[in-house]
DNA sequence: TAGTTGTGCGTGACCCTT
DNA sequence: CAAGGGTCACGCACAACT
């Protein structure tokens, strides 16, 4: 049943999506006339208005891309199956395929400069030693914050760890740009959401099994009967003992450096800012820049508590890492059950 | 179970600023 | 004039209620 409506400054036709979606026409105001009249938008196909963030665009492709880059914390995920059309319909139904297009035909986040989103302002506190090192510490423990071993100490079975890993290092990394706006040391560090969405999937994939590994050594150095029941318990479950003295050395290691939560985040933020790692990664740089500050970070905390000599053993550890997430991973694969796992894990190590 | 109402949030056209 | 950012009426989705 088509009527008009009238919108403020606007007019329309209807219900203007099922009137575009079959064609109708949408009655809008005149518009002054642009260099752009004619164009079509390149991610939906409506009237472009310009050239937003590097892309001949409409305003609500604009709006929309402005909207997911400033929202640093939003997650976008197709329920159709990720293959959705972009019209004029679809671009309102489906904003995770609407932001891949988006990136697709080339659109920037570095284009848009207020990547902040305009909250109250709260009155600022002098920026005092004291002060600075308070926020310091606030913004360390929100980093670290996901990778509580706590909660992983309940998990049961193998399947139900990696889940859970892996929900928690996804919910971990969107934690990441929460330190970008820091006053403090951190200040210059990369968000994880600025990166490309596929790049993002492509590092958290590598470095699951590395981020499982970190969280278990320090759930092993705080308390190591418990911890050592449950490893147990994953490599009887795997029948091959190969990795089980790879797997004790590192966590005896670990412990005998006695690392704090907060290094513990570091180092998984570091194992995932890692591009080297994950295959296809479409701005290596960027990863590469906030690995640096991220070492940079690790360097000042053990400085900061008494633990200097700790930072290069820290960082040694990242290799046995590699070596142990490799190892694990072939005997996923060759794993005669893996069928057995989540699906979520058997997508992120490539199972059949 | 179906219909109605309330609420929160995403959208996009327009305007202002640079 | 182009392009980025802000604004806000509107509409949709979903929950609560009848």
């Amino acid at each position: 049943m088509s009527q008009i409506v009238a919108k403020s400054n606007r007019v329309y036709e209807g219900n203007d999506k099922e009137m575009e979606a079959k064609g109708g026409k949408v009655v809008r105001r005149k518009r002054r006339r642009t260099m752009w009249e004619g164009e079509s938008c390149v991610v939906c196909g409506d009237r472009a208005s310009g050239y937003h963030y590097n892309v001949l665009s409409c305003e609500g492709c604009k709006g929309f891309y402005r909207r997911v880059v400033t929202e640093e914390n939003k997650i976008l995920i197709c329920k159709f199956g990720g293959k959705c059309k972009m019209d004029l319909y679809w671009r309102r139904k489906c904003g995770a395929c609407r932001l891949k297009k988006c990136q697709l035909v080339g659109m920037r986040p570095e284009y848009v400069s207020n990547r902040e989103p305009k909250k109250r302002q709260k009155p600022a506190l002098p920026k005092t030693p004291e002060v600075k090192n308070v926020q310091a510490k606030r913004q360390l423990f929100f980093l670290c914050d996901a990778t509580n071993a706590k909660t992983l100490e309940k998990l049961e079975s193998i399947a139900d760890i990696g889940t859970r890993h892996v929900q928690s290092l996804v919910a971990f990394c969107k934690k990441l740009p929460g330190i970008s706006s820091s006053e403090y040391f951190l200040k210059a560090l990369l968000g994880f959401d600025s990166l490309l969405q596929a790049d993002q999937v492509a590092l958290i994939k590598a470095s699951t099994v590395d981020a499982s590994f970190l969280r278990s050594a320090y759930s092993f150095a705080k308390n190591p009967e418990k911890q050592m029941k449950q490893t147990n318990k994953i490599i009887a479950s795997l029948k091959n003992e190969a990795i089980d003295l790879p797997v004790r050395r590192f966590y005896d290691r670990f412990a005998a450096m006695k690392p704090s939560l907060t290094m513990i985040g570091l180092l998984v933020a570091m194992a995932v800012f890692s591009a080297d790692r994950a295959e296809g990664i479409t701005e290596p740089q960027k990863v590469e820049e906030a690995q640096v500050k991220l070492v940079k970070a690790l360097q000042f905390v053990c400085v900061r508590d008494n633990q200097p000599k700790v930072f290069p053993k820290l960082v040694l550890k990242l290799t046995d890492l590699r070596y142990l997430n490799h190892a694990f991973s072939n005997l996923l694969k060759h794993e005669s059950n893996s069928h057995l796992m989540n699906p979520l894990l058997r997508e992120l190590w490539d199972l059949e």
